[in-house]
DNA sequence: CATAACTGTAATAACTTTAGTTACAAATAT
DNA sequence: ATATTTGTAACTAAAGTTATTACAGTTATG
């Protein structure tokens, strides 16, 4: 499929900033050096993140970004918001209104989209970005540990 | 996001077949029509829905395709699984190993991603094909009717 | 208060994925 | 035989995503 990957990076960088603790600075350098990419595409997500009140950043020297909540207080769900990294699956383009398919089923395809949107974020939410800051430190997944 | 829209158009296409009722061949031409692209686009998807057993294929002078199995044994989980188009959200790339969150949060959010996939099957199994056409048929979206 | 250290963001380039097209071999009804 | 239709390869075009460069604006600190 298509996909960005703009949630995990998301995630990974709140991750980063949960490990750091409430209230210290994290330099976008630094979570970049971790995720593997550029500073910039980090700061873009902190935008992001900052517009949705997650996240805290400071200019200048000595500045940085640090969460704006506790982790147990912010969960998948807060986060695949906030980066509006959209549907499960795309419609497809203009359809053939001639058709009596092609005339409805657009539609019909939105209501579905928006009934699995539903259960996708309703799942999001059961895990908060402490449990996964625990896996992530547990190697949980090495020991077959699920997230929760 | 990014998104293909391979899962919409083979919904679209077996609500076509399904239309078309049961053991009446449908062309590639007549669906790309409906779809409102290039034959060859619906012929590779046809591909994929045939090695899953959904529907039929035959060549030649008044070939075309037709259902497997009649549409309320087909539901959209099946057709997810068919189109193999995948995830909820990518996973970023190779990440900092010298770094002991980006070091696993690969595996992670792995498992996230397949707690998500569930739901999202789990959802989509609630649909038959059989309920979409009702849909498109009674135009349930302007009446605000749900699928179901 | 000058400086160095950061963020924010625009512009743009490189890369990847998806969709569309052309072409043609193989199959088959008539 | 012939016309039709699928299956698929090869290729092009378009769209989307990520990476990079550059620099203006902010701020701690000596």
């Amino acid at each position: 499929m298509a996909a960005n990957s703009q949630f995990a990076i998301a995630v990974h960088i709140l991750t980063v900033l949960a490990k750091a603790g409430e209230g210290n600075n994290v330099k976008s350098d630094y979570i970049a050096a971790s995720v593997n990419t550029n500073p910039v595409v980090i700061r873009r997500l902190l935008g992001d993140l900052n517009q949705s009140k997650l996240v805290v950043s400071q200019t200048g020297a000595n500045g940085g970004t640090r969460l704006a909540k506790c982790p147990k207080e912010i969960n998948m769900a807060d986060i695949h918001k906030a980066i509006s990294c959209g549907k499960t699956f795309a419609l497809h383009r203009q359809t053939n209104d001639d058709c009596p398919i092609g005339k409805n089923i657009q539609c019909v395809l939105e209501k579905l989209q928006v009934e699995i949107n539903d259960v996708v974020e309703a799942k999001l939410a059961q895990f908060s970005l402490q449990s996964v800051l625990e896996a992530v430190e547990e190697v949980g997944c090495k020991k077959g540990k699920v997230l929760n």
